[in-house]
DNA sequence: AGCACA
């Protein structure tokens, strides 16, 4: 069955992931990594046996999925070229917001729930992240959708008195940390160096948008290559 | 390889 059989969904299946990452990081990191495409609903990941090493990320516009399927195809994720297809169907997130929502014959049982659910009419539960990239629903200005994901991220707005050891300080929090690069001509910006693009994204939706003074919420975006 | 919504 060719990939190109499946016609477009705003929703991606993701399979050939590395079964050995925990799924609340996965889903972290598929989060972040995905999130430069466009605004995601949702990321689903199980580890159940017919379903580890797979997920979903659920995108509001199915444009933002077709890029993300031609440009992230085969990216190594966790030393695991991933593969990119859209979804066969329609995620449960989105269907119902649609309001065209219909349980599974399994959780037939579970009527009595739904209905509950229904009832709070709630029109769109976006996201369930805490830490995201999103606020409102809003992206964080910060000019990097264009960018490439890269393990050396570009920051910007940083106060002039800002010193490197500053940054080490707020960006050695996060794993694969390697180094902080500024220069001395060129007040205001810093390079800092992760291990690997997975790494790099986790740190910059992190500290995307931290304030160092309050004037000054740093915009983080990936290094040109 | 494996298309679900813990």
């Amino acid at each position: 069955m060719l990939t190109a059989d499946i016609p477009p969904n705003q929703s991606i299946y993701i399979q050939n992931i590395n079964e050995k990452i925990n799924k609340e990081e996965l889903k972290r990191s598929l989060y972040c990594l995905f999130s430069n495409f466009g605004r995601i609903l949702d990321v689903i990941a199980l580890k159940t046996p017919k379903l580890r090493g797979q997920a979903w990320v659920v995108f509001t516009e199915v444009t933002a999925a077709s890029n993300a399927v031609r440009q992230m195809q085969n990216f190594p994720f966790y030393d695991k070229p991933m593969r990119i297809q859209y979804a066969k169907s329609k995620s449960d997130c989105v269907t119902k917001a649609e309001g065209t929502f219909v349980t599974r014959e399994k959780k037939i049982k579970q009527e009595e729930k739904v209905e509950r659910k229904r009832q709070a009419g709630e029109s769109q539960q976006p996201n369930s992240y805490n830490g995201a990239a999103t606020q409102n629903g809003r992206p964080v200005p910060s000019g990097q959708d264009t960018m490439p994901p890269n393990n050396i991220l570009f920051i910007q707005n940083l106060p002039v008195e800002t010193t490197s050891m500053m940054l080490q300080l707020l960006f050695k929090q996060y794993p694969g940390f390697k180094e902080i690069r500024m220069i001395e001509a060129k007040p205001g910006i810093a390079f800092v160096e992760y291990e690997d693009d997975v790494q790099s994204s986790i740190a910059m939706e992190a500290l995307q948008g931290f304030k160092i003074t309050p004037q000054n919420p740093m915009v983080v975006s990936f290094a040109k290559k």
